[in-house]
DNA sequence: ACCAATACTAAATCATCATTCAATGTAGCA
DNA sequence: TGCTACATTGAATGATGATTTAGTATTGGT
């Protein structure tokens, strides 16, 4: 044999990425082969060429927006000594900015998921992985601190149901610009409640308020 | 003049019932006009003479549905003495019994016109409504509690949104059909919050206990 | 240079609906 | 009865958009 180098992996991530910018701006139901085709600079007969059909293509990049958005936060969180500490840092990654368009579009495809997960297999099947993932990574940061004692005494898997649940409600709100419900508040409520269950100080709190600021300044300069 | 009764309102709200009953099955993306048509035993150019479009009845369709849900509700409540067992009367409500279909339909064309008002102007208008309805009937319970000296001090407003969140979030959850989350489970986190925060006995909660006790001894009767 | 394997695309295909149209039915009323 | 206003539908019409096809690059290996 002798050929050509596979491009696969390459296409699909380029054609993934064009899909969750397409989805999170015209909505699932609204997606064309050729908007995504279109943003990724290719003919839509390659999408197809690569992913077989739409479908797949879709569901695939809605799982592949939501693994981003875990790698990263996993990263983040591993470089994080102590249990109460990561929490907070959890609970900062996780409640939609607002500011920053780029993190809010995770939400949006999450919204997308679930919708979309309520008919489609693959797409249930899926949605369910990330979201144990994503509950495994609460429950362990629990008992990390339980046995730190920094918490108390709490079912981890239950808090992070709990904890998870509320976020999801509150992003949401969030997310349809709710005047009432801002990021800040979200984040408030989530660290309040988990302080309370857990039974830690939240006074890391601060640390939210100094990065919107530096924020404010950022956007200031370049605006 | 001189004429036919109009009929509009009739055949209005058997296509909005018709619809709800396809969206709920198929999705909002996957409803043609003729699955409601069908289901309705009408034409589809009929439903086009009465709605103008397809987008107008799926938009209306999912506020009526939601309409449906609230009235029944605020009936239920308004007929029951004492904040916090309309408190726990609320809560047994809006979770998803599984049991009953019927009501998991109200839940799941929630989630379609949460994905909806991402994106179209009318849904999002809808949804605000009804979002802020619903926190207002709540915030309404707190206070007549705090009034009645039941509950202790705590921002209405504040507590209303926090509510409503948790039980979209873990109602979200039941719907996916998590084995670790069934309504049983979510009544019991929705109580217990509210028992926190407002400070009073979360007692009434063998009520629901009681409830399915009957519930399974009417199936039974059944099969 | 040439072959094999992969990458890619333009232009058909083909099905699926929403919407419109032209016509027919029907009920109250004079 | 016959008129008027509304109700209803079968059969076009027209777009739209996924998927196929048939063929053209491109590139690494020989």
């Amino acid at each position: 044999m002798g050929a050509r180098p596979k491009l696969t992996q390459k296409r699909r991530t380029q054609m993934l990425e064009a899909a969750m910018e397409v989805i999170a701006d015209r909505g699932l139901c609204d997606t064309r082969i050729a908007d995504v085709s279109d943003r990724a600079g290719l003919s839509p007969a390659l999408v197809v060429y690569y992913f077989g059909s739409k479908e797949k293509l879709l569901t695939e990049a809605l799982a592949y927006a939501e693994d981003l958005f875990y790698i990263e936060a996993f990263r983040e969180l591993t470089g994080i000594e102590g249990a109460s500490e990561r929490m907070v840092r959890l609970i900062e990654l996780a409640c939609p900015p607002v500011v920053r368009r780029e993190a809010d579009e995770y939400w949006t495809l999450w919204v997308e998921l679930w919708s979309r997960a309520l008919r489609n297999d693959e797409a249930a099947r899926k949605r369910e992985a990330l979201e144990r993932r994503w509950r495994n990574t609460i429950a362990e940061v629990v008992r990390e601190g339980q046995r730190s004692g920094e918490f108390g005494p709490c079912d981890p898997e239950r808090f992070a149901t709990y904890l998870s649940a509320l976020m999801d409600g509150l992003a949401l709100q969030v997310l349809f610009g709710d005047p009432a419900v801002n990021g800040e508040l979200v984040y408030e409520m989530c660290l309040d409640a988990a302080a309370g269950e857990l039974g830690f100080e939240p006074d890391a709190s601060r640390r939210r308020d100094e990065e919107r600021e530096a924020e404010q300044e950022e956007l200031a300069a370049e605006g």
